[in-house]
DNA sequence: TGCAACCTTCACATAAGTGGTAATGTCAAA
DNA sequence: TTTGACATTACCACTTATGTGAAGGTTGCA
């Protein structure tokens, strides 16, 4: 499919599935008018690339982390650089720590709401006073 | 103390601490001499800055969430802004859609790095052969 | 007195986009 | 077949966020 079918279907802006490409996230191939051709399996994929860059992981993880995700078939094995396992188990608990972080924030956050929306209900004169 | 004090305790360097009073995160007072006077609440508080801000989440959010955190006393609801309980709202449903997003990652690349492991006890020669 | 710590300010760096322009390709109707 | 609308292309410059580096001056302290 060409770019703007692809955008339609991801709600991603063409505009951004280009620059996604210049940083070697995405590698559609080419047609003979030199459009983009996108196969099916990248919906998903640009999918996955916005959940990553949304949560914070630099694009030049998410290069090393996407084929980790594409796990229709077997698990790939072959070929892996001997650095990769170590990146990979570094990111896997900086990804806990956030995690950790964004959960315990997160409960503080609903707390204080729950402290709001109960102080609305006994006393919802503070602002009419 | 002063910011090379409070630098050395949060591991956070001076210039950064700097860095995050220009961006409104913190607001230590002034000595007659014009040097930076950091009360200690702001070690821990400093922490959570880092926490957040490494949890991709922007300082002009982390603005409004850094109240919802100092809750050592009482969780204080007076004087509140009509849209900040909807805005904390909304950023509570972000953070949980991020949580989610990265567990999903994160269990992704873990079953990866099994899955590598299991290969290199089975076939070792893989790169010898 | 001399050096370390502190001050401000300006500029630069990097990542992740965004916007604008000009040229080319596609398609359908006149 | 030409015209017009729209999609796509490449390229360049700009923006925002998060920092970092360095210059040049002041303060603290041994």
């Amino acid at each position: 499919m060409r770019i703007g079918e692809l955008s339609k279907k991801t709600g991603v802006a063409s505009r951004m599935l280009r620059y996604y490409e210049e940083q070697g996230l995405i590698s559609p191939t080419r047609l003979d008018n030199g459009y983009r051709d996108y196969q099916d399996y990248l919906i998903d994929r640009v999918g996955k690339i916005r959940g990553l860059v949304d949560s914070g992981i630099p694009s030049r993880i998410i290069v090393d982390i996407l084929p980790c995700l594409d796990q229709e078939q077997d698990i790939v094995v072959r070929n892996v650089e001997p650095g990769l396992r170590d990146l990979l188990a570094q990111e896997r608990d900086r990804m806990s720590q956030k995690i950790d972080f964004l959960t315990q924030n997160r409960d503080a956050i609903t707390k204080y709401i729950a402290a709001l929306d109960e102080a609305a209900t006994e006393a919802p004169l503070a602002s009419a006073s």
